[in-house]
DNA sequence: AACGGTCGCAACCGCACACGG
DNA sequence: GCCGTGTGCGGTTGCGACCGT
């Protein structure tokens, strides 16, 4: 016998998250945290089941989410952690604060992917696709390979631009000559460690050269296995010394452009004001 | 303008794990 | 040790947006 369902789902909502929704749904976390999911709905007055509203939070409404386009500097850091993590999406997005398991798993599985077949690269191995993985897996490979033939240019042929494609039309040979490189020296970060193993300290040397992130930061953002709120209250005290939660604010506000905000917008001041 | 194909992202699903009684 | 419950995680799907024909 398999396990009970989160939530029976008779009467249950499911689909996109109205603004309505949102609002209910942020605003009651706000108010009142979160200690069991299975109530949270029912108390905040959402017809959603828990783990719904769970996810919508982690994943959009949370007050410490970066939102935009993802730094070059931390597709390198996705591959090289990817290279030593394999798809555990979690334990890679928790060294990136601000940034969720989907929206990474998403990434990786939308561009980094492709960038790392145009590459020539294997995304599962991190190693260069070979003649015989050329044959075994057909046409998925022979794609991604074809950039051999071209003179200079590796790009392929693509059905279509994407928005990033359209702002880098071509990836020119010295960029990918420069990728290749950069992507060289993370793997040999990771093969001087690999004698450590998966579970142990990942390299703080690679890690610390980063802008963005360092090894403290993200473990500050773990230090609490219970995860949500902790995780969120130290990245508001991080956004607080820098006006981060108005900014939040701003950036809530007209990302739901919500007539009747002024009530929730109170709601966070007096958040802000507790941190 | 209409249509079909593709892409990217948000959300869902189901399994695994942790934990308390 | 077993069982029930809550949560976390990774894979998958649905759908709107965009683009080419």
């Amino acid at each position: 016998m398999g396990r009970q369902p989160c939530c029976d789902k008779v009467g249950l909502k499911r689909g996109p998250w109205t603004i309505e929704e949102d609002h209910k749904l942020m605003n009651f976390i706000l108010n009142n945290g979160i200690h069991c999911w299975r109530t949270v709905p029912k108390l905040a007055g959402l017809l959603r089941c828990g783990k719904s509203c769970r996810l919508r939070w982690i994943n959009y409404l949370r007050p410490d989410l970066k939102r935009g386009a993802f730094t070059e500097m931390e597709e390198n850091q996705i591959i090289q952690l990817h290279s030593r993590l394999g798809n555990r999406w979690s334990k890679i997005a928790s060294h990136f604060p601000g940034r969720t398991d989907n929206e990474i798993k998403n990434h990786w599985n939308t561009r980094i992917k492709k960038k790392l077949k145009q590459l020539g690269l294997d995304p599962i191995t991190h190693q260069p696709i070979t003649e015989e993985d050329h044959c075994k897996n057909g046409d998925e490979v022979d794609q991604t390979n074809s950039f051999k033939e071209e003179e200079g240019v590796l790009s392929k042929v693509k059905p279509r631009d994407t928005q990033e494609q359209r702002e880098q039309p071509e990836l020119k040979f010295e960029e990918a000559t420069d990728f290749l490189l950069n992507y060289e020296l993370l793997l040999c970060g990771n093969l001087d460690e690999g004698v450590r193993g998966p579970n142990q300290e990942p390299d703080r040397s690679i890690l610390q050269s980063s802008n963005t992130i360092s090894i403290e930061d993200s473990s500050q953002n773990q230090s609490n296995s219970n995860g949500e709120s902790n995780c969120s209250s130290s990245s508001l005290q991080e956004h607080n010394n820098g006006g981060g939660v108005q900014q939040w604010v701003d950036r809530v506000d007209s990302m739901l452009s919500w007539d009747g905000f002024d009530f929730l917008e109170q709601e966070l001041f007096l958040f802000e004001d507790r941190f």
